[in-house]
DNA sequence: TTTTATACTGTATAAATATATAGTATTTTT
DNA sequence: AAAAATACTATATATTTATACAGTATAAAA
């Protein structure tokens, strides 16, 4: 599959969006309000190249007529668990696959791409334990502030994230945890999904 | 939850079938074309009759803005998430009970019988915050220190469980919230089940 | 028995929406 | 170096769509 460019994912992430919160797809207008653009046909030719990639698929002329393509499971999906191992990475590979829990998809607003077992106190004072689920919604666009799965040169890493020209600041929620600052002039970063729910088992 | 009628189960019908086949819901026109009524108003005045039998929600003023709701999907078993009212009752009767979600069993520990909507901040430091769905399995066995939904005079309520002979207290993970010492043989109280984990949406 | 709900046709229209066209600028690919 | 793709602003408009209003008729509930 072709890649998509930042904006397109946004546009993509923003149609998942308006399904799960409201039920149905947005309008061009809609989009453009959400992502900040002023003219409809922003979101008409992202709409386009996301047609063209066959991410999507347009009805003409109806309203809200997009829909996603090869949507997978629209219900009683089944997530993998990954566990971060230290200084290993977060991919979907299978021997890091602790093993599947099938979610309602409706459950969390956006759709859930694999659950991250938390390692490590950094977020404990924001409630986010050691051996939690953190639900995963792979994307690499991301808000300041977004609980982010951030995969840095040496580690992968579950932080607040908060991005300013060329300075990432990765923030822990624990004061006995120092922030982590990373000059993308000089070390590569990588968000590999935000995080957009928790499962905890007591 | 009160009967549809022929006509509106079909209306119904049509829109799950469009949602299905085309990824968004129908237009008035759509649905009168589908079931062949020649006046818009057919179907608008059968979509306002489902409304109103809490079937479907209508956006107002937005295209296509009609939604299922407890679109309780296909597989698995469904959870009932049940709203903490103030001093009311948590028993899993219709009126309390937001919305379903399915859940893999094998998720927890113990069988979920509902989900508790978690009202207010007497488990904070314990990372259960407000809104949080907790698990809960119900039961009237409890061990001391147990995460156990209570039901009180006056209240039900999410604490840590003690007892000791005729003596029961209810401990908040709250340095702002008093602990609640019940006498037994003055006050009843009685455990409706106990926390076995914990969803939290972003 | 009167009201309310159901079940439509028919007409009309303001508002929502898709979509084309004309530009500008930057980046990527060929 | 030229072409194509990306990433928009700005304007315009035909079409889609929700939605109100005016009726007619029947069945169910109060």
């Amino acid at each position: 599959m072709k890649d998509l460019t930042a904006q397109q994912s946004k546009v993509l992430n923003c149609i998942e969006e308006s399904i799960n919160k409201t039920g149905f797809p947005p309008t061009r207008a809609e989009i453009c309000q959400k992502l900040g653009f002023k003219s409809p046909n922003a979101a008409e030719s992202h709409l386009r190249a996301l047609e063209k990639k066959d991410i999507i698929s347009i009805a003409g002329g109806s309203s809200r007529g997009i829909s996603i393509k090869n949507k997978k499971s629209s219900s009683g999906g089944s997530v993998p668990v990954i566990g971060l191992v230290a200084a290993g990475s977060a991919t979907l590979a299978s021997e890091n696959i602790e093993r599947e829990i099938n979610v309602d998809p409706s459950l969390f607003s956006r759709n859930v791409d694999y659950f991250l077992k938390v390692k490590g106190l950094s977020m404990i004072e924001d409630g986010i334990y050691e051996d939690d689920l953190v639900a995963v919604h792979k994307t690499n666009d991301f808000k300041n502030g977004d609980l982010a799965v951030v995969r840095t040169e040496d580690d992968v890493t579950l932080k607040y994230i908060f991005k300013e020209n060329h300075k990432l600041l990765l923030k822990p929620a624990n004061k006995d945890f120092d922030p982590i600052h990373i000059d993308l002039r000089n070390e590569s970063a990588e968000v590999e999904g935000i995080g957009v729910g928790l499962i905890r088992k007591n």
